[in-house]
This record gives structure tokens, C-alpha cells and sequence, in this order.
RNA sequence: GGGCGAGUGGCGAAAUGGCAGACGCGCCGGCCUUAGGAGCCGGUGUCCCGUGAGGGACGUAAGGGUUCGAGUCCCUUCUUGCCCA
């Protein structure tokens, strides 16, 4: 693997050995704590780096070096740009993995998180990262959670907590899920895979749909499109109405019983001919008549099996059973017949439906499979007797409302609001606006996590911990007697407790809090982690929050996301932050996936390990490597193949820094400039390649395109090394762009860039002073330009000719050159141009002829 | 099923509507070597014409459109990824 066995002749300079060098930096760094930040500092702008943290699951994959170090090369990039650069790390530290660790292999979680905190920091550092240690957040710390509990008391004071009993998603192993954790089409847990199952619980939830019409506005935030509109869909606003159909007498039923369902199109109303409850529906017992009601049960039975997303399949053939019962439209006094269908969702809306079959196309195919009447009342103009083979959903301007009483002629918009305002003067319908988001369910049946603060009590009922006894502390000592149970809930130390109330005997909620209240708050804790007397210290989270960088997998686009959009809205109405959003510029890397196109993951076995290529190349031919790759936020299955070129690129570097005058043995053109070349022209090419690069590099560092930032420095490195060894190399032109390639690499390549640094400072008897703490360097604009350019001259949108001409040539003299080109001449073949385009500034000229 | 991306050499990929394939991998040839899985130099989209220097045509998933000019913009279709149902 190593290559110390070479002759020593061959090469009379030293190579580059990763190696030898890497960790003497890294310990130089920290002693000199060079990336610690004084917060206090306001003598230059601050700038607040934000990468997401990590769970400390035991093992660095490459996955992190993706996230990380280019995200590192960010903050060393706004270092050299003179801002205060605060750039911290922690640990994700509670959450399902260390319990099922715990529960398999018999250790404490607490022991084998902090165990695994360790592996992480350790190798966390071989990135050579600008991380400021000092800043670290553990989550499982006391000193961290105290704080989610007592937010949680802020929150339930403020009424943005609340208990209440639902059926949730549970998992036999992994006790309840969130919605979002419940994967697939047969409902699995998206940790462990076990078939999910329903189970009805008092729960603690967070009242997010306080601040869904909120949430939906990006107006001062700069994140991705793709982000915003899944966070969008995710909130699922949809305005309409509600109207309330009222049941008809029957034999079995006295009718007159309220039936409320939202639509999205009021303007359909007279359409509706038929509607359809979920089988779930409360309503469904009393309403069905007797002769239907074995039927009803049969069929509400069978789509309680069924997954949600089978249920709601357009593919499918319609299902459901007519349950003998009636509804009257109040717009027209209709008597509709009531049907249960399993694509109608009892969580949604009001569980009930009014089916417009001619303007939905489930209704449409539900009343073709049972033959019930389809109604047209919205058409385009002339369109209005056309038979309707599909439904007609189009929605367009110029469409008006037909066979709709005195609402026909209106345009749909507009006879929709006066339908609902019609309604709502006899209170049988109003205005509405639902949202697919629901409440934050905030409780977890597991031990590793915030324990919720609060005691419950046969007298007072659920009593909050007063403040001045937080933390409430997770006993150290586990019996998880066998999987799936939560230890705390027969933890009799735990449990037994007086009432702060009524000192009555009591006992403490086993429930933990969802260890997303975690993430969600964290990069304030970052600015005084050891503050013991609140959560965040204002004066900080004024100065540096928002954070004005955040990056991080997109597979956080909703959850992790929109939760701390939410912490921040919660707690600036609570009073402790000022600000509306928590960070104001996102960027989501792609994920790397393993060699087969598969998520990498332990049980696929195709987990990539960065340390054995760290080992081999150094961190840097990594660093550079990972943003070689291709565009930072694509991603993409893994492969080694091309770190070799990487590599190569670092070893040039090093041989031009450290050998200017060297050469390899086997150039023939060795020790001689390119032909036509003498030293002055070199000089002017080497400044020119190097200016021209730097404005080319900080532009792809302003927009994180690192693979062609990484492009551009080789090729100014593939200049360079074409002079080395020449007369040209080693003068002033050579040695100014050796300095900035140096410091353009300086981000990406840490390491590498410093040792030489180092050197050449040490070679010019310079004291040493780190390059990370260098100024970026300026382009020279008179550098960039070149006295003559080459512009290409097509004919009929085909290059014919190219033609070299001096920088500040005019269009009309352009124009003359471009006709007179001996390869121009022969194309046109005698013919005039009809027409003569000179493109882009003089960058192109296109003659075009009619044959 | 819906929404949003993406389809460019053998591979990873470049390309404000203006020379398609920068940069790198791989491959081919050469140099240097006792040796090469090291290093260096050169070549490398496809097809055609020419002994040669060189020249030409085609080419960015498929088809159509807008434009002097389209990988890029618009429409249709196919494939694929992600998110949602």
C-alpha cells in the first residue's frame, strides 16, 4: 500500500505523503484552538454555519464526509472572506437504534450512545474540519433535555400542548410511530419493518396547525423550490366549504340528522348526486336500515383491513355498499342516496363526501360501477350538452355553471362563493379551509428520550412539574424485561410520586417526548451550551440566529424541517427568540448510495468506510474527491473509481509548491517552453490562467458547485505544471500563481494547502502564521483580459471558420473579418449574407443565406 | 394515480439560448524504468471521404415546434429518481 520502499533517486524533491502530515496539523490546530469561536467578537460580520447533526449510530460512513466536508470548505471559505465563522457539531443523541442495542446485547443505551459519541468524535476530527468542539450539543445530556421540558411547559402554558386520546400507528417493537414513520404500502416501521397496527392512547401533542397559513410562507427565506413545495404539500391547504346535508326520514331513521362534508368545489353542489361516507364514520351504525346492515358490517370490516394507500387508489375498482339511508341537499331540497366507500377517509375532512361524479373522477368511476345518475353543472362555453365519457375537472376561466337554478351563467368561482354565501344565510353551509397537516403527536411509549414532564393524579388530573424540579431525570438503571415494553412504565422509583398539587400520592407520565423536539431548537443551545439558568441566552440568539447557512440530506425536507420552523414561530410567540424563521438559506446535498444503488445500510452490507481510504489517499484526496463527484446536491450510487485522479491532482500540487524547477523523468520537452513561447508571454499566461480561475472558483464557492471549483484548480494546476522546470517557472508571475492556487485549495483541502503554506513562508524566511487564517485573494481585473480572442464564424448556424481578433474590436470590423475568412469565403461559395448576427457580445458571428 | 426533478461519450460529468463533451476516470500509443498496480508526454463521441496533411456528415432518450442559432425554451411520448396519495 505505501510506496517508502521507492528508490529515493528517482525523486529528488520529497513527495507527498498525506500521512506524515495530516495529523500533525490537525493537533497543531486545536492547540492553537484556530477554529474556536469568540461569539462575542463583533468586529466582523458573523456568519452562522449550520450542518445538521448526527446521530451517533457508531460509525462514520462516507455519507457524512458528503454532508460534512464540503460544508467545511464553506465555513473555512467565509473565514478567508473576514467573517466571524461559527460552525458547530453535536449528537442527535436520544432515539430508537441505542435502545434496540440495548435491548439485544444487554447494555445500557445510555452507555452505548456516549460509547459511540466517542468513535464518532474521534473520527469526526480525521476530516480536519473547522468544527468548533467547544460549542457541542449532546441531546441525551441532562443539561440538554431539561430544556425540551422545559419548553414543553412554556408550550402547554401558552396552549400550544395538549392532551388527547387517539388511535395511533404502533409498532409491536418500536412502540408508536408518527404518521411520517409508517412506510410503504402495507404499512411498516420505518425502523424495524414490523407490520404496523392501530392503538387508542391519551397522547401529548404540539398544536402545529396553529401556524399551518404560516408555515406556508417562504417569503423571507431562500430555500430550494423542490423544499418549499413538498413542506407545501405536506401543509395541504384546500380552501371550499362546508355544507351541511341534513338526513331524510325513513322507516327505520326520523331523518333530520346533521351530516357535514367539505368539498373543495361548492360549485358542483348541484351535481351531487349521491354521498359517501368513510365505513369509519360514526354515523354509519344508526343510519343503515336494517335490510342493508349485514352488508354495511361485512363491508366496514374488510376496509378496516385494507392500507390507506389501496384504499385511495385510482387504479382500483371502486367498492362500497349503499347503506338504505338518504341525505337531502339543502341547495335544492334533493333526496340523495348515502353509500360507504373505502376511498373516503374518515381522518380527512369530515369523513364524508357529497359525490359530484360529472367533476370528480372517483365519483365519476363509483357512479359508473353502480349506475347512478351523473349530472352535469359545469361546461364550457358550448360544451354544455356534450356527453361527459370522463370527468369533466379542467377548472378553466371561461366556464360557466349549468342546470344550477339561479346560480347558472355564473362562472364557477364566482357561483361557488354565492352557492356557500346562500347557504350560509340559512346555516346550512359556510366557508372552510381544511389542511392534511395535523397536530404534532409528541409522545413516544419508549424510555431513551425527554421524559414529559408531568405527574399524573387521581385528583388534580395531569399536574405539570414545577420548573424548579426539572430536569426530570431518566433513571439510569433499565429493566426492559424482554422487548417492546417501556421500562419506565414499571420503574416503581420512577412512578411513585407526590402530587405538586394536592401532595397526594401520584404517579409520573411514562410517555417520552419524539426526539424531533430535539433537532428542532438545537442551534440556539449551540450559542451557550452551558448556560444552567434557561435554554438560550438572548443576547447570543439575537446576534447569530437565524442561522444564515444550514445544509443537510434532503430526507429532512419535511419533518426535521418544518418541526423547527414551527419551535422557532412557537417560541417567538412565547417570547424567547425574535424572529419568525430559523434559518434563512437551506441547501440539501443528494445522498450518496452504496455501489448498487441501494441506501447504504448495515443490513445491505454496501456501507462504504471512509477510514481505510482516508488511510490510503489522506483525508484531503477525500475531501476533494467527494466534491469532484458531480453536483453536490445530486448525490448518487458510490464508486472509488476516480479518486486516483484526485490524488494525482494533489500530487502536482505538491510538486510545483515544493520543486519548481524539478521535471519527470520521461518528458522530452523537459526544461522547455511550449513552442512561440518565450518568458514574458509565459509570465502573462500563467497570471492570466490563475486570475481568471480565482473568479471563476469564488463564484462556484458562492454557489456550492464544488465539482467544477475542483475542475478549474486543475486545470490552473495543468498550466502551471507545464512550466515547471522551464525558465518561466520560479519567477514573480509563477509565484503569485502558486500563492493563489494554494489559497483557493486552502477550503477544500486543508491539510495539503497548510503544509505548503508553511513551507514557502519558512523558505522566505517568513514567521508562520496559518493559511486558514489568510484573506481571500482579490482578481486583478486587467489580469483576465487577454489583448486577443478567438471568435468562431458559422454560416448557416454551422462554425465554418474562427477567427483571432483584438480584444476591442467593433461589431462592424468584426463583421468585415468574419466575411473575409478564407473557410467563410469558400461556404458562402459567392453568396451575400442576408442577414449577419453577432452574438453575445462579439463572442460569435453567424452569417445566415437563403439557399 | 398525482406532484416535482433528471435523461449528454465506455464511466463520473461540463456547457448566462451562441464552438457539445471542460475536468477527471478508463482505454490506446509512447517515454522513463530491472520492474510497474508509480511518474511523465500524446491520443481517445460515431460514421464517411482522403496514401497524406486534412476535410465532411451525424450526434445531448424519441418525435414535433419556436429561433439567425436549442443539450438549454414550448408541446407530445418513453424511461428513471424522489416526494405524496
Amino acid at each position: 500500500m505505501t510506496r517508502t520502499s521507492e528508490p529515493i533517486e528517482r525523486t529528488r524533491a520529497e513527495r507527498y505523503d498525506a500521512g506524515s502530515i495530516e495529523a500533525g496539523w490537525q493537533a497543531r490546530w486545536d492547540e492553537m484552538r484556530l477554529y474556536q469561536t469568540d461569539l462575542a467578537d463583533e468586529s466582523r460580520p458573523k456568519f452562522y454555519l449550520l450542518t445538521m447533526y448526527d446521530y451517533p449510530s457508531g460509525n462514520l460512513h462516507i455519507g457524512h464526509w458528503y454532508v460534512k466536508t464540503p460544508t467545511d470548505a464553506i465555513a473555512r471559505y467565509h473565514r478567508m472572506l473576514g467573517q466571524n465563522v461559527f460552525f458547530p457539531v453535536g449528537f442527535d443523541a436520544f432515539g430508537l437504534p441505542a435502545e434496540n442495542a440495548a435491548i439485544k446485547n444487554k447494555v445500557n443505551p445510555r452507555a452505548w450512545t456516549m460509547q459511540n459519541i466517542d468513535i464518532m468524535r474521534r473520527q469526526l476530527r480525521t476530516m480536519g474540519a473547522a468544527f468548533d468542539w467547544e460549542a457541542e450539543v449532546v441531546t441525551c445530556d441532562p443539561s440538554y433535555y431539561r430544556w425540551n421540558q422545559w419548553l414543553f411547559l412554556q408550550f402547554l402554558k401558552a396552549g400550544l400542548a395538549y392532551r388527547a386520546t387517539a388511535a395511533v400507528d404502533w409498532c409491536p417493537n418500536d412502540g408508536t410511530l408518527a404518521r411520517e414513520q409508517v412506510e410503504g404500502t402495507d404499512r411498516r416501521c420505518w425502523r424495524c419493518g414490523a407490520k404496523v397496527e392501530k392503538r387508542d392512547l391519551a397522547q401529548w401533542w404540539f398544536r402545529t396547525t396553529n401556524y399551518a397559513d404560516e408555515l406556508l410562507d417562504f417569503r423571507t427565506i431562500d430555500w430550494p423550490d423542490p423544499i418549499r413545495l413538498m413542506q407545501t404539500n405536506w401543509i395541504g391547504r384546500s380552501e371550499g366549504g362546508e355544507i351541511v346535508f341534513t338526513t331524510a326520514p325513513s322507516a327505520h331513521h326520523a331523518g333530520g340528522q346533521e351530516l357535514r362534508a367539505f368539498t373543495t368545489r361548492p360549485d358542483t353542489l348541484f351535481g351531487a348526486t349521491f354521498m359517501v361516507l368513510a365505513p369509519e364514520h360514526p354515523l354509519v351504525a344508526t343510519l343503515t336500515a336494517p335490510e342493508r346492515r349485514a352488508e354495511v358490517d361485512a363491508y366496514v370490516a374488510r376496509a378496516r383491513d385494507a392500507t390507506e394507500i389501496e384504499r385511495l387508489s385510482t387504479d382500483r375498482e371502486k367498492t362500497g355498499v349503499a347503506i338504505g339511508a338518504e341525505v337531502i341537499n339543502p341547495i335544492n331540497d334533493e333526496r340523495i342516496p348515502i353509500y360507504i366507500a373505502d376511498y373516503v377517509l374518515a381522518g380527512y375532512g369530515t369523513g364524508a363526501i357529497m359525490a359530484v361524479p360529472a367533476h370528480d373522477e372517483r365519483d365519476f368511476a363509483f357512479a359508473t360501477q353502480f349506475g347512478l345518475p351523473i349530472r352535469r353543472v359545469v361546461a364550457a362555453p358550448g360544451t354544455e350538452h356534450e356527453p361527459l365519457d370522463a370527468a369533466f375537472v379542467s377548472h378553466a376561466a371561461d366556464e360557466r355553471l349549468v342546470n344550477s337554478g339561479p346560480f347558472t351563467g355564473m362562472t364557477a368561482d364566482a357561483g361557488g362563493s354565492a352557492i356557500v354565501a346562500a347557504l350560509s344565510e340559512r346555516a346550512a353551509g359556510q366557508p372552510a379551509i381544511t389542511y392534511r397537516v395535523r397536530d404534532w403527536l409528541i409522545s413516544r411509549q419508549r424510555y431513551w428520550g425527554t421524559p414529559i414532564p408531568i405527574i399524573h393524579c387521581d385528583r388534580c388530573g395531569a399536574v405539570p412539574v414545577p420548573e424548579d424540579q426539572l430536569p426530570v431525570l431518566l433513571p439510569d438503571t433499565v429493566d426492559y424485561r424482554g422487548s417492546g415494553e417501556n421500562p419506565l412504565a414499571h420503574d416503581e422509583a420512577f412512578l411513585r410520586v407526590t402530587c405538586p398539587n394536592c401532595d397526594g400520592p401520584a404517579r409520573r407520565e411514562t410517555d417520552t417526548l419524539d426526539t424531533f423536539i430535539d433537532s428542532s431548537w438545537y442551534w440556539y443551545r449551540y450559542l451557550s451550551p452551558g448556560k444552567t439558568d434557561g435554554p438560550l441566552d438572548t443576547s447570543m440568539t439575537d446576534r447569530w440566529t437565524p442561522v444564515d447557512q444550514y445544509t443537510g440530506g434532503a430526507e429532512h425536507a419535511v419533518m426535521h424541517l418544518l418541526y423547527s420552523r414551527f419551535f422557532t414561530k412557537a417560541m417567538r410567540d412565547i417570547g424567547l427568540v425574535h424572529e419568525d424563521e430559523p434559518f434563512k438559506r437551506l441547501f440539501n446535498q443528494g445522498q450518496i448510495l452504496g455501489a448498487d444503488g441501494e441506501r447504504m445500510s448495515k443490513s445491505r452490507g454496501n456501507v462504504q468506510d471512509p477510514d481505510q481510504l482516508v488511510a490510503r489517499y489522506g483525508a484531503d484526496t477525500v475531501r476533494l474527491f467527494l466534491m469532484f463527484m458531480g453536483p453536490w446536491d445530486q448525490g448518487g450510487p458510490w464508486s472509488e473509481s476516480g479518486i486516483g485522479g484526485v490524488h494525482r491532482f494533489l500530487n502536482r500540487v505538491w510538486a510545483i509548491a515544493t520543486d519548481p524547477h524539478g521535471s519527470d523523468p520521461g518528458d522530452q520537452d523537459a526544461g522547455k517552453l511550449p513552442p512561440g513561447q518565450d518568458e514574458a508571454t509565459a509570465d502573462a499566461a500563467m497570471r492570466t490562467a490563475a486570475h481568471r480561475t480565482l473568479r471563476d472558483v469564488t463564484a462556484d464557492y458562492e454557489g456550492f458547485r464544488f465539482n467544477t471549483m475542483v475542475a478549474k484548480l486543475m486545470e490552473l494546476s495543468n498550466v502551471l505544471y507545464r512550466y515547471r522546470g522551464t525558465p518561466a517557472a520560479g519567477g514573480s508571475a509563477w509565484d503569485e500563481a502558486v500563492r493563489m492556487l494554494l489559497l483557493m485549495l486552502a477550503p477544500a483541502a486543508p491539510h495539503i494547502t497548510e503544509e505548503l503554506w508553511s513551507r514557502r513562508l519558512g523558505a522566505a524566511g517568513i514567521t508562520w502564521s496559518s493559511i486558514h487564517t489568510e484573506r481571500w485573494p482579490e482578481v486583478d481585473p486587467t489580469a483576465v483580459v487577454e489583448d486577443t480572442r478567438e471568435v468562431p464564424v458559422q454560416v448557416n448556424g454551422k462554425v465554418r471558420d474562427k477567427i483571432v481578433v483584438p480584444a476591442g474590436i467593433s461589431d462592424a470590423e468584426l463583421e468585415g473579418l468574419a466575411v473575409a475568412a478564407p473557410r467563410v469565403v469558400a461556404a458562402l461559395g459567392g453568396r451575400t449574407p442576408d442577414r449577419v448576427v453577432v452574438a453575445g457580445g462579439g463572442r460569435l458571428v453567424n452569417l445566415v443565406v437563403r439557399d
